[in-house]
DNA sequence: TCTATAGCGTACCAATCCGGTCCGAATTGG
DNA sequence: CCAATTCGGACCGGATTGGTACGCTATAGA
């Protein structure tokens, strides 16, 4: 199982892109060759972001894309919400009306737990963590290692 | 965005209830009706999981699923694996091979962090676990509380 | 003021995946 | 040995997602 969808995956690494140029003004085209992207799905990704306001967009010739806020402040939760909706394990988590068996169904608060571990996780990390030498917020590095457990990951 | 797909949301649920009750054998219709799911999905989901071993199967009248571990010693994360495929945060996480942009992503090795982190998560959790009242992995709960952060999960 | 540039919005096509159905194989009980 | 039951595998339609194209609007510079 793919956890982040492609366009998810993407929007991360255009937004990363833009975090590793803070000063300049790029315009899509110019992001989809540094990032070897399809161009239209570029400019696709950046009008998502730019809906969020996670980027801020000028029109016209020498325009183009900036960051909104500064690197350190943006998170991939915040990246991966505005490209690919809210974040949530289950149907459920998303939308709990939809489920009709809320009510017997032992796994829901479980999985509220997970969703919210997961969640923490990758609000914890932001484009300046994505764009660095691993130097993680230390929760996940703390988590990552305790259980090897088994399974292919 | 919703991370897990009905299916292997599913497929937890259907593996909870055999956990449940791990003495009895239980036909896939039986399971269906326990569970209000879709006989058809169910009957899917089960092979899925007999096809990895989590579950055996036996034919015939009076033939039935039973759990082929006991409930402790299987991972809500084999469950997803084995219905929805390998976990990975993103593409290159599963298949790095068709992935062309390994050498200059600056994000890759971050996301194989991300990865492990997520992978070990839902490694620490067992079937066990999911129906008995909150008492998780102590990982997941020291996890999910520090970082309420922004973004709605 | 005119033209080139660049983002904005929408609509559209292609591919994949999800969810479900159907029929065949194995086993047990009479 | 037959028939009922239950799993096993192949197949199919529909929905979601990934990716593209086109017309419109706004800005900068000649």
């Amino acid at each position: 199982m793919i956890i982040l969808s492609k366009l998810a995956d993407y929007g991360v690494i255009v937004a990363a892109h833009l975090a590793a140029h803070p000063d300049r003004q790029a315009t899509a085209a110019a992001i989809a060759a540094a990032t070897r992207l399809p161009p239209a799905t570029v400019a696709k990704l950046l009008k998502a972001l730019a809906h969020a306001g996670l980027v801020s967009a000028t029109r016209g010739a020498a325009g183009g894309y900036r960051l909104g806020r500064l690197p350190a402040a943006i998170s991939v939760a915040e990246v991966v919400a505005a490209i690919a909706g809210d974040i949530g394990m289950t149907q459920c988590s998303v939308h709990a009306e939809d489920c009709d068996r809320t009510n017997y169904c032992p796994t829901r608060p479980h999985w509220a737990a997970i969703n919210r571990a997961v969640g923490a996780a990758l609000s914890a990390i932001s484009l300046d963590d994505m764009i660095g030498p691993m130097a993680f917020a230390p929760a996940i590095a703390a988590f990552a290692e305790p259980a090897a457990a088994d399974s292919r990951i």
